[in-house]
RNA sequence: GGGCGCGUAGCUCAGCGGGAGAGCGCCUCGUUCACACCGAGGAGGUCACUGGUUCAAUCCCAGUCGCGCCCA
C-alpha cells in the first residue's frame, strides 16, 4: 500500500533510470512512425542548471514526451557547445591556482588540460538534465567539438570562403582588453557609469586665438585624433570647413569636415574624430578618408604612435596624463559630471576598447536574404508571432560577422598563409600544401590562421551537422528539418537567426518550421535573478524540496505566452499539493479495490456518475491536444489540473464512494473499473507535465499490464464517450448538493447534523435524479431523509429553488427566520437585476434588429428563466411568512 | 530616439466583442474509514484613466498616466 504522502526523491532516480536503460528515449530512424525533432539548444559545456535551463528543458520535454506518446519518432537531439572563451577561462582560473597560465603550457598542451578538464568537470548540467526528467535521445549525444561537428565547420568555412561569403577585412571590433580577443556585440553589456565630459579647446590652425570646442568623455584617445567634424548645416562653422585644428600636446593637424554625423544641439556642436578607436567616427573617417591611428595595443596600453612621454601606460592612466596636460595648458574649457553607458565584456567585465584588427567575416546580410524569407513567407512561424518582429529587425540591419576569436579553444580556422602571406582556405592542411603548391610552382612553408571560430559558428550548424552533415546519413535526411525551436527570447539572435541562415544556406530548407519563444524566469517581484541581487532559486533546491514534478508543472502552468514568469516558491508548494493530492486519490482506489478492468468499455457505462466522468476525461483528452498544438502549455495546465482536482477528486471519487459499498454489486463493479480507468487517463494526460509520479502510479494500479507509461500510446477520445444528458443530470445533482451546503454553512447547521430534505413542485425529471442519486445526495449534503412535500411546507423551512423543483429543508428551531428572509430577498434582488439587463436589451429595437439572433434568443432565455426562478423566490418568501 | 509588451480580486496571473475567472493568501466551520500537503462554505473587483467605434466594450481604435524589456 502506498504511504500517505508521496516521497519523490527516490522513486525519480529509480525510473529515470530504467527509462533511460529502456531506450525509451531513444529514436529509431527505421521506424515507420513519422518524426518528431525537436533540436536542443546545447548548452554550454561550462554551465550548470538555472532557472531558466528548467523552464526551456521542461517546455521541450513535455512537447517530446506528449509527441512521442502520440505516435512521433521522437528525437530530442542533445549536446553541448564548447562556449570558447568561457571554458578557456574556466581552465585559466584553474591554472591560475598553480600559479600557471596557458602560455607556459604551449597550445597544445593546453588544450589537452581543456579536454581533461571536459572529462573530469564538463557537462555538470546534462546530468542536472535527468534530474530535470528531460528525455533527450543521450545516446546521440553530441558537442561542437566532436570529430563529426568540426568536419562540418571545416566544410561550412572553406565553402562560404570560395563563395565569397566570408572574407578577412580590417575593421573595428569590440576589442577584449582583458581576454585579448575580439567578442561579438551580443557580448558586450553596456553598463551604466558615473563619468565626465571634458571640452577640449583645438586650436585652429593659422587663427591665432581662436578654438574649436570639442567634448568627449575619454580625452586620452584624443592622441588619435585625425580629424574634427561639424554638421555641414550648422552656420557657426561653415567658415572653417576645408581648413585645419591643430591636436594639442601632438601637434597634428586635423582637417575639419562636414558630416551629418556631428550634432549640432550636443555640446559645442564640433566633433573630434578617432577613427580607429570608435565606431561612429570610424564610419565618419571612411566617408572623408581621414587616417586610422592605432594608438593602443592589445593591453589597451598606448603605442608608438604617441607622443613619447605618455607610451606605455595604459587608458586609464593615459587619460590622467592627457588631462593634467592640457589643463596646464589651459585648453579645457570645463568639465561636466555626466553618467553613462560604457561597453564592457560579459565575461571579463572590463570596458571593451574598440580596435583596428583584421578579422574573419561572414557575410552576414546576404545569408540573411534567404533566411528573412523563410519567415517572411511562413515557412517559419514564430510562437507568439510577434517575436518575428525582433527577428526581422536585427536580420535587416544585421552588420558583417566577426568570427575569428584570439582564443585557443575552438575550432581552428582552416586558413594557412604563405611566405608572403597569400592565404589558402582548405579542409585541412594536405589540401592546403597542394592549393600553395599550385600558387607557387614549389613546395613552400605554410603557417596556420592561430585564431578559432566564434562558438556560435559550430552551434549555427547544430540542426544538421548532429545528424550526420556534411554525410548523408539515414538520420540527416530523416530528421532535417526539424519540427520545433524552444527558447528565450534573448536568444532569437544567437541561435534562431544563426540556424537559420546556415540552414538555408547548407541545407536547402529550415531547420524548423516553428520557433516557439518562452518567457523568462523572474523572482517573485518580477526581478531578473541575478547572483548580485542573491535572488536567484536554484531549481534543483526546489526539486529536492517539493520533487520534480511539482517543478515542471509549476513552470508549465505559468509558461503563458507573451509574459515573463514571476516565479513564487508557494506556487511550487501548491503544486506539490496537487502531486500528493494524486496521489491520496490513487490509494483510495487501491484500497476500494478499484482495479484496472481491460474489459471495461467507457462507453458503455450504465451509471450515469460514469458516464459524466467519462465525458469529462474525453473533454479533457481533446482540450489537451488543442493546447499542445498551439503551445498553451498554462491552458493544457490548467485543464489538467481542474480536472484532477475539482471534477476527479471532489466530485467523482465522492460519488462513488455509495456505489461503490452499495446494494447493487453490477453498479459496484462498473463503477470501481471506472474509477481505476479514469485515473489511468487521468495518469496518462498529466504524464508528460509529471513524468514520475504518474509512472510510479501508474505501476502501483496496474496500468497497461505493466508496461511502462513513459511508452504508452496516447489516449483518443471517441465523441461516443461524451454524454450531453449525463452531464446536465450530474450538473444539477452537484448545484442541488453545493446548494444545500451552502445554506447549510449559512444557518450554522451543525458539521455533522444530518437534515430532511422535502421537494416540492418537483416534475418528473427532478424526481427521477432524486430517486437515482438520492444516496448521493444525502451523503454528500449530509441529509437524514429525503421526501416530497406535498402542499404545505413546515415552518420555518429553507426553500431552495432548482430548475424542476424546490427543495425544502425543514430546519424549524435551528434557522433565523428573519436571516432566511434576508437571504430569499438577496436572491430575489440578484436574480431581478439579470431580468432588468435582459429586458433593457430585448427592449431596444437596435438590439433586435442588428444582434445575431442567437444572441437575441440568448437574452430571451435568460429572461424567461429569470422571471420562473423569480417566481419560485417569491413564493418561496411568502411561504415562509405564512 | 526607435520597437515590443504590460496595467483585471490583497498577491501572481488567465480571459480579450454579448451572463467578471483561477491559484495562492484571507475569514468561518470541520479529527465522517484517499488526502489537514485535506474537506465544506464565504468575503473580496467603477477589468489604470479619458474619449471614440458598436445594438453591445474588460475585450476593438485613439489619446493620457504609470511600469517592464529590447535595440540605437
Amino acid at each position: 500500500m502506498l504511504d500517505k504522502t508521496y516521497r519523490p526523491g527516490e522513486v525519480e532516480a529509480r525510473h529515470y533510470a530504467d527509462w533511460e536503460a529502456s531506450g525509451a528515449f531513444s529514436a529509431d530512424p527505421t521506424s515507420s512512425r513519422p518524426p518528431y525533432v525537436i533540436m536542443m539548444p546545447p548548452p554550454n559545456v561550462t554551465g550548470s542548471l538555472h532557472m531558466g535551463h528548467a523552464l526551456t528543458f521542461t517546455i521541450q520535454d513535455i512537447l517530446i514526451r506528449y509527441h512521442r506518446m502520440a505516435g512521433k519518432d521522437a528525437l530530442w537531439q542533445p549536446g553541448m557547445d564548447h562556449a570558447g572563451i568561457a571554458t578557456q577561462m574556466v581552465v585559466e582560473r584553474r591554472l591560475a591556482e598553480q600559479n600557471l597560465t596557458r602560455h607556459s603550457f604551449g597550445r597544445d598542451r593546453f588544450l589537452d588540460k581543456v579536454w581533461e578538464w571536459k572529462a573530469e568537470s564538463g557537462g555538470t548540467i546534462t546530468r542536472q538534465l535527468r534530474r530535470l526528467g528531460a528525455s533527450p535521445d543521450w545516446r546521440r549525444e553530441r558537442f561542437t567539438m566532436d570529430e563529426g561537428l568540426s568536419v562540418a565547420v571545416r566544410k561550412v568555412f572553406v565553402e562560404l570562403h570560395r563563395q565569397k561569403l566570408i572574407y578577412k577585412d580590417k575593421r573595428l571590433v569590440n576589442w577584449d582588453p582583458k581576454l585579448h580577443t575580439a567578442i561579438s556585440d551580443l557580448e558586450v553589456q553596456p553598463v551604466e557609469m558615473k563619468g565626465h565630459l571634458w571640452h577640449i579647446r583645438y586650436p585652429i590652425e593659422g587663427a591665432e586665438g581662436r578654438f574649436l570646442v570639442v567634448a568627449t568623455t575619454r580625452p586620452e584617445t584624443m592622441l588619435g585624433d585625425s580629424g574634427v567634424a561639424v554638421h555641414p548645416d550648422d552656420a557657426r562653422y561653415a567658415a572653417l570647413v576645408g581648413q585645419h585644428a591643430v591636436l594639442p600636446l601632438v601637434g597634428r593637424r586635423l582637417p575639419i569636415v562636414a558630416d551629418d554625423y556631428a550634432d549640432p544641439e550636443a555640446g559645442s556642436g564640433a566633433v573630434k574624430m578617432t577613427p580607429a578607436h570608435d565606431f561612429n567616427d570610424f564610419a565618419v573617417g571612411q566617408r572623408h578618408g581621414l587616417e586610422m591611428i592605432n594608438i593602443f595595443d592589445a593591453n589597451a596600453c598606448l603605442t608608438d604612435t604617441v607622443p613619447e612621454k605618455y607610451r606605455g601606460l595604459d587608458r586609464y592612466a593615459a587619460r590622467k596624463a592627457v588631462v593634467a596636460d592640457l589643463e596646464a595648458a589651459d585648453l579645457i574649457e570645463k568639465i561636466e559630471d555626466i553618467v553613462h553607458t560604457v561597453p564592457h565584456g560579459d565575461r571579463s567585465g572590463v570596458a571593451i576598447e574598440p580596435w583596428l584588427t583584421d578579422q574573419w567575416y561572414v557575410d552576414a546580410a546576404t545569408l540573411a536574404k534567404p533566411a528573412i524569407a523563410a519567415v517572411e513567407d511562413g515557412r517559419i512561424r514564430f510562437v507568439p508571432q510577434q517575436w518575428e518582429k525582433t527577428y526581422f529587425d536585427w536580420m535587416r540591419n544585421i552588420q558583417p560577422w566577426c568570427v575569428s576569436r584570439q582564443i585557443w579553444w575552438g575550432h581552428q580556422i582552416p586558413a594557412w598563409y604563405g611566405p608572403d602571406d597569400t592565404v589558402f582556405v582548405e579542409e585541412s592542411e594536405a589540401a592546403a600544401a597542394e592549393a600553395a603548391r599550385a600558387h607557387y610552382g614549389k613546395d613552400v612553408t605554410l603557417r596556420r590562421d592561430e585564431d578559432v571560430l566564434d562558438t556560435w559558428f559550430s552551434s549555427a550548424l547544430w540542426p544538421f551537422s548532429t545528424i550526420g552533415w556534411p554525410e548523408q546519413t539515414p538520420e540527416l535526411a530523416r530528421y532535417y528539418p526539424g519540427d520545433v525551436l524552444v527558447t528565450g527570447f534573448d536568444i532569437i539572435f544567437f541561435w534562431v537567426a544563426r540556424m537559420i541562415m546556415m540552414g538555408m544556406h547548407f541545407m536547402g530548407d529550415v531547420p524548423f518550421r516553428t520557433v516557439y519563444i518562452h518567457a523568462l524566469v523572474r523572482d517573485q517581484h518580477g526581478q531578473k535573478m541575478s547572483k548580485s541581487k542573491q535572488n536567484i532559486i536554484d531549481p534543483l533546491e526546489l526539486i529536492d524540496q517539493y520533487g520534480c514534478d511539482a517543478l515542471r508543472f509549476t513552470l508549465a502552468a505559468m509558461a503563458a505566452p507573451g509574459r515573463d514568469i514571476k516565479l513564487a516558491e508557494s506556487r511550487v508548494e501548491g503544486y506539490r499539493n496537487f502531486v500528493t493530492k494524486l496521489w491520496n486519490a490513487t490509494r483510495f482506489c487501491l484500497m476500494n479495490g478499484a482495479a484496472l478492468d481491460p474489459a471495461f468499455d467507457p462507453a458503455a457505462c450504465t451509471q450515469q456518475v460514469n458516464r459524466w466522468i467519462v465525458g469529462k476525461v474525453a473533454r479533457l483528452g481533446r482540450d489537451l491536444d488543442t493546447a499542445m498544438a498551439a503551445y498553451r502549455f498554462d491552458e493544457a495546465a490548467s485543464a489538467l489540473y481542474h480536472v484532477t482536482w475539482h471534477d476527479f477528486c471532489d466530485w467523482y471519487i465522492e460519488f462513488s464512494k455509495p456505489i461503490i459499498t452499495g446494494a447493487d454489486p453490477k453498479a459496484a463493479a462498473e463503477t470501481r473499473a471506472a474509477v481505476a480507468w479514469t485515473l489511468s487517463q487521468i495518469l496518462h494526460l498529466l504524464n508528460p507535465f509529471m513524468p514520475f509520479v504518474t509512472e510510479e502510479l501508474w505501476a502501483a494500479i496496474g496500468g497497461a499490464t505493466g508496461g511502462r507509461l513513459i511508452t504508452a500510446d496516447w489516449p483518443v477520445y471517441g465523441d461516443d464517450l461524451t454524454d450531453a444528458a449525463a452531464a446536465t443530470e450530474i450538473d444539477w445533482v452537484i448545484r442541488l448538493i453545493s446548494d444545500i451546503r451552502a445554506v447549510r454553512a449559512e444557518m450554522n447547521v451543525p458539521a455533522a447534523g444530518r437534515v430532511p430534505l422535502l421537494l416540492k413542485d418537483a416534475n418528473a425529471a427532478a424526481r427521477a435524479r432524486l430517486e437515482t442519486h438520492g444516496e448521493i445526495v444525502t451523503r454528500l449534503a449530509r441529509l437524514d431523509t429525503i421526501g416530497h412535500a406535498t402542499e404545505t411546507v413546515p415552518a420555518g423551512s429553507v426553500q431552495l429553488v432548482l430548475d424542476g423543483a424546490t427543495a425544502i429543508l425543514p430546519l424549524a428551531g435551528v434557522i433565523d427566520l428573519a436571516q432566511e428572509r434576508d437571504r430569499l430577498q438577496r436572491e430575489i434582488g440578484k436574480i431581478d437585476g439579470e431580468i432588468a439587463k435582459a429586458e433593457k436589451k430585448l427592449g431596444n429595437d437596435a438590439f433586435l434588429a442588428k444582434a445575431p439572433p442567437e444572441v437575441v434568443d440568448e437574452q430571451k432565455e435568460r429572461l424567461e428563466e429569470g422571471l420562473a426562478l423569480r417566481g419560485k423566490l417569491t413564493a418561496a418568501l411568502s411561504r415562509l411568512a405564512g
